[in-house]
DNA sequence: CGTGTGCTTGATTTGTATCAACCTGAGTGG
DNA sequence: CCACTCAGGTTGATACAAATCAAGCACACG
């Protein structure tokens, strides 16, 4: 699985996967065509560093397909996850030309790229960009909160609960099966990553994982992929308000 | 100290004291004008709920004058902090109609509120708004993600610390005054509250506070009144970069 | 077949929560 | 003016959840 086996992508905007989701969502096909002209796609493995934090940034970008992780690391090297970054998420911040969190693929990332200076011009011409780039953030804001609440008062078997609950909602709302019954999902992310997402240790995340197990709550098939009985059990697990609280 | 005390707020935008910090911050004159005739004043109490979790939201406001709380509850009474409201800070979302989080002022507050409609329909028109407000709704995504390290990973002692370098270092930007020696800061919450910022239970911050106090990192005067002899000292005990990290 | 990465499980330690008592200062009412 | 109350805070003893230290398993890969 070398550099050499991604594809070159060559992509249309009109059938790009994240079209309706990225921050081009909103715009119109006369807009599109300039993003179109600005826009170059970047390959990354899955394990490689995309930024460094600190690193200059002269470019910004939407994930493709893929998934990458956004971290913070104390000198110390204690590392916290304050991001997960799925497809149609956005990287980077228009106004600031330093990265402030490491990004690192955990699977294979296909970005589409925008060079900054190009994609600021555009986006304070076009208020269409402008206005889904602010809709995302203050989306993502909102995720931080709730993430905030499960690091500082969750415990460790609410905590797994929780992450295996959005995986599971967030899958469901891409493949748009509503399936009543049991859910199924793969996790992204190893052990390891888990523990940085969660605030835990990786010994933590995995009893916690086989106590849930145990408990039915999940069954588990391999190391990460993970069947769901009953979701409103898993919610209860997570602590969360019963009613899903589907704000979207 | 009852609700007739609070002054009945009439004000120019021109000499309001968040001018230039606050969502209309880039507003040029005829701007400011069309926002200074959907605007009016709110006055709260110390101790008031501004905003209930849930309820419909049909304003959006800045923080003028106090501060206020941002809090999430879980159903068993778990409270996590997920804000402090400075003034400038804005509260409400364009886009959404039921406020996500409980607001609580935490001194007399005094808001700047718009109607939503009203706000929505300038935000579309005037893109300095919009711009501003995503800048602004970046700069607290940042600050959130801080604070998923602090929850996360930090002990109780660097949290605290980090809470105290915080609030030392807003109120230094807010009064400019750089004062290379020793720093003075008044607490702007009570230990539950910092507990519920930090993640921690309110006799943990008690007693934190009282070992930095022994250790010399910091002096108190009363229970809210700080004094920090050494700024990088508390920074070390805070577990932070110790270049600082004035991003802005 | 050996090596290594990701993961699990066990024993022990430790930092923070919990339970509990008491202190302090401000406000209240007799 | 003093006794009372009460909210906010401190401090101590103990319990417990998660971290740490440690061993070993399972599977992929050269």
């Amino acid at each position: 699985m070398s550099l050499h086996d991604l594809p070159a992508v060559h992509q249309e905007c009109g059938d790009c996967p994240i079209r309706h989701r990225a921050v081009c969502a909103r715009c119109e096909s006369d807009e599109l065509a300039r993003l179109e002209q600005i826009k170059y796609y970047r390959s990354y493995q899955s394990g490689q560093t995309i930024i460094w934090s600190g690193d200059r940034m002269d470019f910004v970008a939407s994930v493709v397909t893929g998934i990458a992780t956004l971290t913070q690391t104390m000198e110390d090297g204690r590392r916290q996850m304050v991001g997960l970054l799925l497809p149609s998420d956005f990287v980077g911040r228009p106004g600031r030309n330093s990265a402030a969190y490491d990004v690192t693929a955990t699977t294979d990332v296909v970005m589409c790229c925008f060079r900054k200076r190009p994609f600021e011009e555009m986006m304070s011409q076009t208020p269409h960009i402008a206005h889904r780039l602010l809709e995302m953030t203050l989306d993502e804001l909102d995720a931080a909160r709730e993430w905030m609440l499960l690091l500082g008062r969750k415990t460790a078997r609410e905590k797994i609960a929780s992450l295996v609950a959005i995986i599971a909602r967030r899958d469901a709302s891409l493949s748009l099966r509503r399936s009543k019954g049991e859910m199924v999902v793969d996790l992204p992310l190893t052990r390891e990553e888990m523990a940085d997402y969660l605030g835990l240790t990786l010994e933590t995340v995995s009893r916690q994982i086989s106590a849930l197990k145990r408990d039915g709550v999940i069954s588990l098939e391999g190391k990460r992929h993970v069947t769901i009985p009953d979701f409103d059990r898993l919610l209860e697990e997570a602590g969360d308000d019963t009613d899903g609280g589907l704000l979207i």
